[in-house]
DNA sequence: ATATAATATTGCAATATTACGATAAATTAT
DNA sequence: ATAATTTATCGTAATATTGCAATATTATAT
């Protein structure tokens, strides 16, 4: 095997599970953080930033726009790459929801 | 190659990627899920919710408890397991932060 | 003591991920 | 036109993940 039985799990459940996974690694952290800390969004410069190879960034990059976690626009021979408000906002009422739900339940038993 | 470059990274941006690697996959979010909804946390019966075999569910189970977003206590001969509040929590919390700062970041360029 | 029940571990095959060198493609500068 | 710059893609090796059958472990019930 090695595939994800995505079939037998909910739309939202896999859609939760994607954009997780796509910030399951540290690169693709510290790209979010990086995007987030600059200003603008026309940012040629994320390989520098990060101590990986152009390809392997590139890789993570397109990992990210996948899950649709960041947008990219070409811009000459730069590429403006930018996040997504919407999904994280998404993350954000998921995880929330969850603190929210956990507060409110209090068994606490373990 | 295939390994991940940790020691790259700061503790927090691992941390992070550690907990959304968890999250990463539809039946980790199920289990998640089904541990929010039931009231009570001894709970022996995951296996029963997924449809998945029981090694592979079991195997599930120890990654969230490895990444440290459920806590486990063995209960007679079924097992507590219930979702460690702290650690969800963080999540939000980071989640939360991000999507603040987008917000205030009115250059929505892309 | 033996059987039953619940969970974990082992071993393994199929597949996915990570990383990067080499190379390609596209744009800008000279 | 040619060179330089930036990003993407291809190919490939190393490693990790996913899933499950078989088996082990541990506790309860008979």
């Amino acid at each position: 095997m090695g595939a994800t039985k995505t079939d037998h799990f909910t739309d939202k459940q896999n859609e939760i599970a994607t954009l997780a996974k796509a910030l399951g690694h540290p690169a693709r952290i510290a790209i979010m953080e990086y995007l987030l800390k600059v200003d603008t969004c026309i940012c040629g410069d994320i390989v520098n930033e990060l101590p990986l190879a152009q390809p392997t960034v590139s890789q993570h990059l397109k990992e990210l726009k996948n899950a649709g976690l960041i947008k990219g626009d070409i811009e000459g021979n730069k590429i403006c790459y930018c996040i997504d408000e919407k999904v994280l906002n998404k993350l954000q009422a998921y995880f929330g929801n969850i603190a929210t739900k956990l507060e409110k339940k209090k068994t606490d038993c373990c």
